[in-house]
DNA sequence: TTATTAATGTTATATTATAACGTATCATTT
DNA sequence: AAATGATACGTTATAATATAACATTAATAA
């Protein structure tokens, strides 16, 4: 199981993060001979500044300060969608919501674990949960092609938390 | 692998899945002594007319129509919001969308596979898969509380119709 | 009946996303 | 360097989805 969970929920040098998911958007764009711009470079840096995903119109906000001057709805919705296109982000569709994508260009499930107490999402990719996922379709003729799955609940941080005042009680 | 992907995806006497979902329903609703009213009744029914997720801005209108008054959205949500709870129905998130559940009371996997090309959904509930993603979880510490599973692809019908176009080519 | 709760009606508005068209910037060729 | 074409961004307006807040009506219980 390839997973970032423990990363994400875990204290860890995040600078690190940011910086890694830079270069491989960077790599990325050469290769593919398409552009990182100031704003698409900027909104992925915004969602890659903590691991909770963030709904566009917060980027907005945050682009807005981060560039000083207003952007409009547009403007973030073209910066999401090439990186969509691109793979580096995903979006969270019972959010609304966008976050990095912590293995971009390989294969992976687009599976999420989010807390519904703190709302951080990772992303876990999962080869055997795949291939099952595979194997229904292929029983029920199903021609796959995409996916994306969601798992709420606690993220251990907030488990343990919760064991915590459930004792106290 | 319980499933009514065959179901859904075959011609069948669609009759008895819309009186077949109402009874669950009504019975549901006595034993935890709620009301079925009407307009619940009559969401429910639209989104059994169909094996397609529907909007809740095109229930507005079907609702609408069918009970021969005007109807504001937040009637259409707030009957959308009582059947979620019942599990009557589920939202697909991807879509914005609604569709009646196939199997409500039992504990199920939320694992649709929808058709991009003609829009209909198929609820799959896989216990392999279920038990998978839940240890998946409690390797992560995560603990799991909900899920939403959304496979994306070409339905069996579609799949064939698009052999054949491919063979033509 | 009256009191109480539950459901619906009504108006307004928040939130998320896109359409359409103009302008600027970048890259390539001449 | 100038001209060209393509790509990205600016700007305005609006579509689509969802909810807040409060008034009214209907169902149930006391």
């Amino acid at each position: 199981m390839l997973t970032n969970s423990r990363l994400v929920h875990q204290p860890h040098d995040h600078g690190r993060c940011i910086s890694a998911a830079l270069t491989r958007a960077n790599d990325l764009c050469s290769e593919q001979k398409v552009r990182m711009t100031t704003t698409r470079e900027s909104v992925l840096r915004l969602l890659w500044q903590s691991h909770q995903p963030l709904g566009a119109y917060q980027l907005q906000g945050q682009l807005s300060e981060l560039l000083n001057k207003p952007i409009a709805p547009p403007t973030v919705y073209r910066a999401i969608d090439f990186l969509l296109q691109l793979g580096l982000i995903h979006r969270i569709p019972s959010l609304n919501a966008y976050i990095g994508c912590p293995f971009p260009n390989s294969e992976h499930s687009n599976l999420f674990m989010i807390c519904s107490q703190c709302g951080s999402a990772a992303e876990v990719a999962h080869n055997t949960i795949n291939s099952m996922l595979q194997s229904a379709s292929d029983k029920a003729n199903f021609t796959l092609q995409s996916q994306c799955l969601e798992l709420f609940g606690l993220c251990p941080q907030c488990s343990e938390h919760r064991e915590d005042t459930d004792n106290e009680q």
